[in-house]
Parts: structure tokens; C-alpha cells; sequence
DNA sequence: GCACGGGCGGAGAGCGCTCTCCACCTCGTG
DNA sequence: CACGAGGTGGAGAGCGCTCTCCGCCCGTGC
């Protein structure tokens, strides 16, 4: 008996099989209450801990689940990928929101990157060769071929966001319409008449919903042209943007940014051209990231229960590794404007 | 041959033994090249791939690691903790850096936090009963027990940063002095001769270092007393601790401040009392995080090189995993200064 | 021409666990 | 008092892989 205990060894020190060792540990059918009591003593005394690789070997199961960040096809300038993911809170949250419910039932999600095909392809053989039970996949781009190829392999995952093309994956996503049209309520109700917005990136879906919804909403409210310029979802865009914007159309008195970065960023072009938030200019983020508090006026925004939604997520995955016929489900959350200086 | 093909399906379909097919996959010894092209002729056919439980059990090895979140021995009010460290881009930048240098060596990073008793025990269960390799350990206060306890059960670790009580264990950190002295050196240089700063919980080793590092470049320079508040990394209480260093010290003409985060809140408060930054008071943050460029003027910031030192952090931890003598080491990386526009 | 060595493939023993039988024992019942 | 039902523990067969032996065969040297 050196080294790591194995069952045997409680066995041995217990007086029982491996078998009721092995049962008093799962809890599976009855075993009389003194042995129950003589196994959990013979455990403490070897200080046994069951081995992982073992049993999984025989249930199939690894009690670990890929947490994927997905890019599109292309390979990604400058800074690495992985560095880039982390720059906007967003992946921190979700991936925060994720392990709130997995850890508590033992689960423990594996960090996964997958920007080339490469990498893709090291995420799929890492799910086949049973290294982790199943996947939570959050694309940051629209044409990202990754929920396609799970599908094929036959594994369970589960998407942040409804996926660009139609495929029969369960997915968490927000109702960005209606977080857009929050946002053009709030701007109208203001007094606001000359309202801009800067969106995210067109190849992905969520700035695609939150632009025609901003869009939509306006022109109900009388507005049907907008204009717009493409940010990227960082602090930059949104400087650039906001400033394009000033350029073009100087009476501007309302804008709405797909994220809160990019709104921290058109705070920034606007206090360089010596607009006042919200008097001259009323702005309106999204996501209601710590970014929003982090800046002055502090942001009025859309809120995105990010910690919730990636729950769900979670919750969903689960259910599709318990039940490989668990329905295809998708869930999708209500958006809520949060109110502070800057609208 | 149904369900997902085994080592013993390819080695039929190849006509050849098992053992056979597992040389080739691992390249171990000479295997004829003609049997070696059957044999990746099978495994393509069949669709092969290798079950990680299954070699686990018999390499003892898993082929990942665990990088662990651990924060000091209370409870977390507010907040779940999962949430809290991600707020930081800190934690962010450092799984980036640790994945870009374990990803390519086919090693994944598990996700795990321990901020309570629980959460340790979890923690080291899990690597005791193999689920992963080692451990990546950031503390976020002085105390943590983790440290100690991975020690005791002689498993294979890494942390971020010197432990508070001297413990053998690798680690990888920054000369917090040296970047403090930078600070101090800029200050003094721009001219500043009434200077303060805003430190970081005291019951963070790298706090005291750039704290006490700063107050003796000062001293050198005849500076002896630094009036000081300290805060605890978040943007509110940079904020915060600014305001009451300037009711203090109203002539205050230079701060330094323990990160970015802080020094950014600083900028808030001094703006608010109509002090120009870096005219009337110059100042310098640390990390050079995303937060240093995202504010105005950018902040002028002690950079850090995170992402090297993860990665240097991985590199020693896989040495540890192959070399169970290997010897524990530490790596102090130097600090350099980033001049941006607040000082 | 024969012994010997080296290169190379095969056989088989586990790694530590779960889980399906199966056997036993104790009740309760006719 | 015999018998069946139900509850409990044990035996043993794998899960899929690696790795140590072993043995075969061919080439070389004396």
C-alpha cells in the first residue's frame, strides 16, 4: 500500500469489497449503516481520493465541460488572440457566470481557444477523445464554421447567441431588438431629434439586431434615417467613430454604441469637440460592463444579464450531456436599460 | 466496430497488433515505414481517435493543468468571487499568457477559484485524484493558505508572485521595488516635489513592495515623509482615495498610484477639483492594462509583462510535472516604464 | 555455415474503477 | 417448517490504453 490509495487498499483496511466501497462512495443502493461507517473510516485513514482517469474510463464522463472562445476563419493581426479576448470584460463574465453554476455540482469548465482551423480542430478532437463532456462555444464572430462541425461530430454543446447560419444547436442569447429599442425610447423621450449610432461589426449578429432595432424603433418614432458608422466593439472604434461622426453631422444630439467600450470612447471624442454629456449629447451603451461606471458622466446603458444568460448555458449543456435526446432549446433574455448620467 | 473506434479496431483494420498502432500514434521506436503508412491509413479510415481516460490512467498524466484563482480565507461580500476577478483585466491577461504557452504544447488550462475553505479542498482534491497535472496559482491577498497546502500534498505548482510566508514553491514575479523606483524617478524628474500615493491592500505583499519601494526612491531623493491612503485595485477606490489625499495635501503636484485601475479613479477626482493632469499634478499608475490608454490624458504606467510571465509560470510548472526534483525556482522579471501623457 | 546481435512486431499484464450478475441471509408467509 | 421475496455483499469482467517482455527474422562476422 504506497503511493496513491486505490479502492482496493479501503477495501483491504475495511474488510469489505471494492464493490461496497465503491457504493458507499456513489451512494448507490443500500449498504448497512455500520459498514457505511467502517468504509468512511477506512477512507480517512488512507486518505483515499478515487482516481478521475479511472472512472471515466468506465462511465464516459469527465465532470469537465470546454468553455470555447471562438473566432471566425482568418488569422488575427497584431496581438495574439487569446490576449485580445480578454481585453473586453465580457469573455471574464460569462465565463464567471458559467462557473457559478457548474462548480457547485463539481463540474469544472477547460479554457479553449479556437480562432484558427487549426485550433478548431483541436477543439473537436479534444471533445471526441472524451477529454471534456461537452462544450460552451461563444462565437465573437458571425461565419464561425466551429457550431456546424460540434453539430456534425454528434456533441453536446451549447452557443452564447443564435448562430449566423441555421443549425440545430442550442443556443442562450439576449432579445437585442428590444435592448435596441430601450435605448431609442430613452433617446427620444429626452428630447433627443438627431440621433446617430455607432455599431459593432455587421458580420456579427448581435450589432446587426441591436443597428435594425435601433433603427426600427426610430423610425416609429418618426426617424427613418439614422446614420450610423462600424465600430469593432473596442474603445477606439468608438473614439473614431464618434469623431466621424461629428464630422459628418455636427448637430448630432443623441448617440447610441452597440457596446460600453465604444461609448467610453465617444465620451472621449465628444469632451475633445467640447460637447456636453448628456446636454449636448445624450449617450446610450450596452452591456452595462464596468466600463460604464468607470467613466464620467457614467454611462446610462443596456443591460445584459451576462452572468445569468452564461447560467443557462450551463444548465442547458448539462442537460444535453445527462440526455443525449434533450431537445434543441433556445433561451432568450430580456434586455433592461440601466439609467445613470450620460441619457 | 461501432461507437467510437478503438486501438483495437484500427490495429484490425491495419492488420496489425495494438501495440503496434499505439507506436506509431506515439512515435515511439522504429516502426517500418510501410506499416507505419498502413497504419495511419487505418486510423484515417476509422476515424480513430485516442481516449484521454484511458491513457491517463496508464501515463498518469492528464495533459492539463489547473489555474487557480485564490483569494484569502473570509467570505466575499456582494459579488459572487468569480465575478469580482474578472473585473480586473489582470487575471485576464495572465490566462491569456499562460495559454499561449501551454496551447501549443497541447496542455489546457482548467478554470478554478478558491476563495473559501471549500473551494481550497475542492481544489486540491481535484488534483489529487488526477484531474490535472498541476497547478497556476494567482493569490489575490497575502494569506492564502493554497500555497501551503499544495506543498503538503506534494503536488506540482506555480504561483504568481512570492508567497507572504516563505514557502517551497516556484514563482514567478515582478521586482515591484524597481517599478516603484521607476515611478519615483519620473516624478522627481518632471519636477514634482510634493508627491503621494495611493497603495494597494496591505495585506498584499506587491503592495508593500510598491509602496515601500516608492517611499525609499523618494527618500533617496530627500523625500522622506509621502503622505499615502490606501485603496484595494478597484476604480472607486483610486477615486475615492484621491479625494481624501487632496483634502489632506491640497498642494499635491504628483501621485503614484499601486495600478491603473486606481490611477484612473484618481483622474476622475482630480478632475473634479479642477486640477489638469499632468500641469498641476502628474500622474502614474501601474500594470499598463487596458484601463492606462482607455482614460484621459493616457495614463503614464509601470508596465508589467503579464502574458511573458505567465507564460513563464507554465514553462517552469511543465518542468515540474516532467522533473519531480526539478528545483524550486523563482524568476523576477524587471518592470519598464510606459510614458503616456499624466506624467 | 553457424552463432550472435539488433531491429521490429506481438502477446499480455495491468492502470483503478464501475456495474452486472450471483450468492447469501433474513424475514414473512402459507 | 418450507419457500419465496427482498435486501446486501462479493466476484469478476471489462473500459481503452501503454509498456515490458519475448520471439522472430534477417544480416553480419568468423
Amino acid at each position: 500500500m504506497q503511493g496513491t490509495p486505490t479502492l482496493e487498499d479501503v477495501a483491504r483496511v475495511a474488510g469489505v469489497s471494492r464493490a461496497t466501497v465503491s457504493r458507499v462512495i456513489n451512494g448507490i443502493r443500500n449498504v448497512a449503516p455500520d459498514i457505511q461507517e467502517t468504509v468512511q473510516q477506512a477512507i480517512a485513514t488512507t486518505g483515499y481520493v478515487p482516481n478521475r482517469a479511472a472512472r471515466s474510463l468506465v462511465t464516459r464522463r469527465t465532470g469537465s465541460v470546454a468553455l470555447v472562445v471562438s473566432g471566425a476563419g482568418g488569422d488575427v493581426g497584431g496581438e495574439p488572440f487569446e490576449s485580445q479576448v480578454f481585453a473586453d470584460p465580457f469573455f471574464g463574465r460569462v465565463a464567471g457566470g458559467a462557473v457559478a453554476f457548474l462548480r457547485p455540482r463539481g463540474i469544472h469548465p477547460v479554457l479553449m481557444f479556437a480562432e484558427t482551423a487549426h485550433a478548431r480542430d483541436q477543439v473537436i478532437g479534444y471533445l471526441r477523445q472524451g477529454s471534456a463532456d461537452g462544450a460552451l462555444l461563444v462565437s465573437t464572430h458571425g461565419e464561425d464554421p466551429l457550431p456546424r462541425l460540434i453539430v456534425e461530430a454528434g456533441l453536446p454543446a451549447v452557443l452564447w447567441a443564435r448562430p449566423a447560419r441555421p443549425t440545430p444547436i442550442s443556443y442562450v442569447d439576449l432579445s437585442h431588438r428590444a435592448g435596441a429599442e430601450l435605448a431609442a425610447d430613452r433617446l427620444v423621450a429626452r428630447g433627443c431629434r438627431r440621433v446617430a449610432t455607432i455599431s459593432g461589426p455587421f458580420d456579427v449578429r448581435a450589432s446587426q439586431d441591436r443597428l435594425s432595432g435601433f433603427q426600427d424603433a426610430m423610425a416609429r418614432y418618426g426617424h427613418p434615417y439614422i446614420p450610423g458608422v462600424e465600430g469593432n466593439f473596442t474603445h477606439d472604434s468608438g473614439e473614431a467613430g464618434m469623431h466621424r461622426l461629428l464630422a459628418e453631422h455636427p448637430d448630432i444630439d443623441g448617440v447610441f454604441a452597440a457596446n460600453d467600450l465604444m461609448a467610453q470612447g465617444a465620451l472621449l471624442a465628444l469632451r475633445e469637440h467640447g460637447r456636453a454629456v448628456p446636454d449636448d449629447v445624450a449617450v446610450i451603451g450596452f452591456d452595462d460592463s464596468s466600463a460604464a461606471t468607470a467613466c464620467r458622466p457614467q454611462l446610462t446603458t443596456v443591460r445584459q444579464p451576462m452572468e445569468d444568460m452564461a447560467g443557462e448555458m450551463a444548465r442547458l449543456l448539462l442537460a444535453h450531456i445527462e440526455d443525449p435526446d434533450f431537445q434543441v432549446t433556445s433561451v432568450i433574455f430580456p434586455p433592461a436599460l440601466v439609467v445613470r448620467q450620460s441619457a
